[in-house]
DNA sequence: ATGGATGTTTCACTCAGTGAAGTAATTGGG
DNA sequence: CCCAATTACTTCACTGAGTGAAACATCCAT
């Protein structure tokens, strides 16, 4: 398949990178399907947990998740609920709510990120030196819709 | 918040490729949304679409498309109904199906490919050198699982 | 010949995600 | 100061993508 595809050489990088993108793309959700606490957190409740690296307002956990805001609602609903995350208004907009992580959070956050970071150094294929070669072109592609999330502040 | 993320001079290179992986994907799945004929196709089908370079088996189709078989029988359906691909019995084995281009469907691929093609160079942020580096790595993290698609032969 | 495996299909189901409408709070211009 | 427009989130109905289990037809090795 894969190298069947890439046999052909007229194929341009483009088409690589994609189905590469693909790939790896299906093989960090699998890891992410393995790695989990109990009881098991949904697919986008540990997505969250991923981004909530210090206290965040949920619009943007729904900007760094690209997803839209009223899917990060039920979300922090869950997280709260089970005392992963703490929920206080945002005292400099009193519309916002700030998700930050309970010592609880902190703990299951470390557990997951730990575990697929080192899995990734297994799945990847990349050697040592080629994961920052690979990260920093890739994050060169961060869409400006993701990028306004710096305008928070 | 990516910045802010990456600011963070502890997180390590596989997280960094992770966020850009998920970057990255998301983009292209919002530009294949973008690109479409006439009646439009479904998110599956163009992706079927893109993995059929050559007369496939729905099988086949399914380990390319990280899916299960039973999603891919909908969409060759559906390809058949609209003349985009025949589908045959594969003289080899009389289980299984192969599909194929339609010249229509030789014609909606090749427009979904160059244009995704394309908008992945404007997007991605790469430069021309950057982009066969970046898909080299990518493409370094096949799974095998889908590798073993290579076992049609 | 036969049992186990394989390729696909059907169908019931789940869940991730959206869009529209609503409420509360904020902001900026007159 | 006032108010219209905007923003942050919530609710809820809905859809599409995807799964798993069971079934059927075909293949393959013993």
């Amino acid at each position: 398949m894969a190298q069947d595809l890439f046999a052909n050489t007229d194929l341009p990088p483009e088409f690589k990178a994609i189905i590469g993108v693909f790939a790896l793309y299906n093989q960090i959700e699998c890891e992410l399907d393995n790695v989990n606490i109990s009881p098991p957190l949904t697919k986008m409740e540990k997505r969250v947990l991923v981004f909530l690296d210090k206290p965040k307002r949920m619009g943007v956990l729904a900007e760094d998740t690209l997803c839209v805001p009223s899917a990060v609602t039920p979300v922090a609903d869950a997280l709260e609920v089970r005392g992963i995350v703490s929920r206080t208004r945002d005292p400099s907009d009193r519309r916002a709510w700030l998700l930050e992580l309970t010592p609880e959070g902190v703990a299951a956050r470390n557990h997951i990120m730990t575990e697929v970071v080192s899995r990734f150094r297994k799945f990847s294929g990349m050697s040592a030196d080629e994961i920052p070669t690979f990260a920093n072109l890739a994050i060169k592609a961060m869409p400006g819709a993701v990028e306004a999330g710096l305008m928070e502040d």
